[in-house]
DNA sequence: CATGAATGAGAGTTCATTCAT
DNA sequence: TATGAATGAACTCTCATTCAT
């Protein structure tokens, strides 16, 4: 049975912008707060034209309050994509443990790396630029992305081998089938009238069956 | 027989750097040339992290040059966009004209927009981020990209109303297909074993066949 | 008996250069500071040949640091037009409560408003070019000079129907009375021979009786 | 008999503007067409906001051209000064030469005063802020005013001992008399219903008589 | 005589970051 | 813990001026 992911996300999105509000407070909980407005913020604007007053000023704090949570602004945007990197590779590890051809475990990739990518950190993971980072920070976040890859050549290889899937250039093949999906940030609104699964669906029946029409 | 897409392009990319050694010389050469340089500085380091002291060095001129040939920075990422939504424009209108199933349509998009954007302005209109532009120049980037968008659901509309095409989402098809395409940018080298239109018809083959096997 | 007027200011001039020694220290102190002291240069030497390092080295402290009292320099300047107004906005609202005749209140114009420009914020607003001003600013400006001269006008007219005042064109005297006593500005030196009181009480004399000798 | 002002200026405005339209052309023309053409844009928008460029675009020509004409920027400006002054010296010696009171003298410096200041380079020379200019020009122009203001004295002066005038402060009433009539460059239209030769004449009387109504 | 190109110097402004409180 | 103040470094952009043509 399928779950609306609008079920899912517990604290309203002003709940963040309050946390602040009480003198004591857990401090994960305002860290929390940053995290989530700095990633708002970031989506909406780019992280250049993001300055740490923005957030702040969201935050109803001060600039340096901010460095009390984190040592400077890249840090922030990093932890966005570590976020959204951990997730992804969470759920890679549950299809991965899955018994079931490769081209079940691709359909299931589609299914949540969608149903990921289709939610706040998920989303900044695919439209934010890593050239913003710097040095080490960006050599990680490549990292993972890339293992995030292999992750999905890996099912197609082993689709092409159990016979479930065509033969076919994998790599090329996993970066179509990425490709595909990530273009779901772009134009997906959670609140249309498909949900992020629904949409998921489609695509992976387009993706698996191709475009062309067989039965003639 | 196929041309290599490299042999195409006629100027070394050092040869922009030479436009300005004489004091007399053609304006546009050199407009050009700080077209072409800035557009190599922004997709290597992105917008913001690229001054105009970077590309005035890169020319070994000074910065206040580069206002002779632009009026501000902004106009110069503008220009970019502009050239490589016009090449595209150019190949969808070519298409458009052309008598064949709509499948036969989506095909030829392919390879035309793969051609186009693992190449310089092509490159950089998928990799860049359209926030990065403020009011009327984002707007017009934004309508022409959902031109674009527009153009190939046309095709795939077409495919389907004469049966070439799967019954399908065609909003949903045109951005697999996109996304797929774009997810060239990231991964593909023009100097690397295959060349672009060689991956192209690979891709047509994947998204038009679907991954799955069917001969059984 | 009359007071000079040297004796009411009571921060010596220099006082606000040291108004930035302490890290802590009212923040109204320090705007101030920036304020006097961009006064002073912009009567020096011009809005235009005035920096802002200009008026940070002053004060010994950095160009940024204005920022934290003044949102751009245009601010700072409009400022000093906005103290000079106003001071004598109150000089003029006090006349008119007066009782008395037309001519007794040009007189008192003539007094308290030589007063007022022959120190700091008068002298600004006397002598600095409105036309420096943009958009908003100049209008706001203007139209407080404008309710100036109104006031004036009031006052003569007041004369005039009370036969006080030798009938004549209303407006063409209260420029020349304003002119008259604006022209201070230029040449009086508050530490000459002469009070500014002394000199308005000089001035009152010429304006009213005239330059002919009439008793022959 | 009264002439109006609005004859005696032969060239239409916009005839500068042409000067640069022939090949050949004498280059005093053109000088001039320079001149008056920085003229009317220092009036309009004070000398920082204008720049050569400004100047340049109006007359159709490029900057550097403006170069044959003049040494830099502030020469012009300079020039206008000198062009102000120019006029207002021949005036006062005209004046000088004149037998008759004092009082007689000033009536004629007003009139005649009053009509070059509110023409082009009368009004720039009383509106313009000589701390625009720098070192020895600056100088040179408040040596001139200095001239005038003495002039001006020394008439006040002539009367004072010819007893067509009340015995006073000779300095202070010359700064009143010059103050007064200089306040018409702020406000007097040439194109309004009363002529500048109309305006000085009641100045003279309101300065000569005085407010103060004596028939009583 | 006139121009297009180029420059050096400097302007105002922004901002991440740190310090002292 | 959190703040207001301050800074240094950077950026875009402007402009008077000078060359070379």
């Amino acid at each position: 049975m399928r779950v609306s992911i609008e079920k899912r996300k517990a604290a309203k999105p002003s709940a963040h912008l309050k946390a602040f509000a009480d003198r004591r407070r857990d401090p994960d909980t305002k860290r929390e707060a940053v995290l989530h407005t700095a990633l708002q913020i970031f989506m909406e604007r780019g992280y250049w034209q993001t300055s740490l007053n923005d957030i702040a000023d969201k935050l109803k704090i001060t600039k340096p309050a901010i460095y009390h949570y984190f040592h400077n602004k890249e840090e922030i945007y990093l932890e966005c994509y570590r976020r959204g990197i951990a997730r992804v590779e969470e759920d890679l590890e549950q299809i991965r443990q899955h018994r079931g051809t490769g081209l079940e475990k691709v359909g299931e990739f589609i299914q949540k790396y969608a149903s990921q990518i289709t939610r706040d950190f998920g989303r900044f993971l695919v439209r934010q630029d890593d050239r913003d980072l710097s040095g080490t920070a960006k050599a990680e976040v490549r990292r993972c992305k890339r293992s995030i890859d292999h992750h999905l050549r890996e099912f197609i290889q082993q689709g092409v081998d159990d016979a479930s899937i065509r033969p076919c250039n994998v790599k090329l093949a996993a970066f179509s089938v990425a490709g595909a999906v990530n273009s779901l940030v772009v134009w997906f609104l959670p609140n249309g009238d498909l949900t992020a699964e629904q949409v998921a669906a489609e695509l992976a029946q387009t993706l698996t069956q191709g475009l062309v029409r067989k039965d003639r």
